[in-house]
DNA sequence: TAATCATATAACAGAATTGTTATATATACT
DNA sequence: AGTATATATAACAATTCTGTTATATGATTA
């Protein structure tokens, strides 16, 4: 029950789900990259991928000064299911503001 | 997008997961009977009843005094994915307080 | 018709969530 | 060391959501 309610609740925000979806698409992001990408304050980006990395959703690696987010490698089906439809998002998606990092 | 975001907020809270895997344990339950079984206010069940014939995952039928709630025919393959999460919740559900309609 | 029962709706208080602004931390660069 | 950059956290206002109490609606029964 928890977790299926903890991971719904993770999908039941536009702006956590676009998060995602750039995710999916681009593999690696970092946090600016997200911001730019999808036009939103750096600090709501941060929360947002903070409870979605205690969902266990993402995961952080962190370089330099740059925290790289990327999809949590262990996905149950429920999750799966959820990253599917997110998918379907990807097209509409804004293309790639890279930070460019060195 | 909408509908993902939708769907997931329909199953992002606790009390709405439980009505469901009833119904999906009983297959026809009068709303008196999720009250009584689940413990919950009247009003309460009713909205989300509501919120969840909106989101097409429950179904209504009026039947005299009583209505019947089931679930929705038309499902998605993330639908799917959710009830199947969601049944595992049966064993742990209170026996059906059943209203005996005659 | 009046009373009763099942359900729905309205109005509210409290809790949780979002988005913002301001600030802290931590790393890199000069 | 001092400055700049990337990210995180804190504090707050606004909104949304939950759960409650009170009331309305609609169907059945007496």
């Amino acid at each position: 029950m928890q977790n299926l309610v903890q991971i719904a609740k993770i999908f039941s925000d536009p702006n956590r789900v676009n998060i995602i979806a750039l995710v999916l698409r681009d593999k690696e992001v970092c946090v600016c990259e997200i911001c730019d990408t999808l036009a939103l304050s750096q600090p709501l980006v941060s929360r947002h991928l903070k409870q979605m990395k205690k969902a266990e959703v993402l995961q952080a690696v962190k370089q330099g000064k740059w925290v790289h987010y990327s999809l949590a490698t262990k996905q149950t089906s429920l999750l799966q299911a959820l990253l599917d439809e997110t998918s379907m998002l990807i097209p509409s998606l804004p293309k790639l503001v890279s930070c460019a990092v060195k």
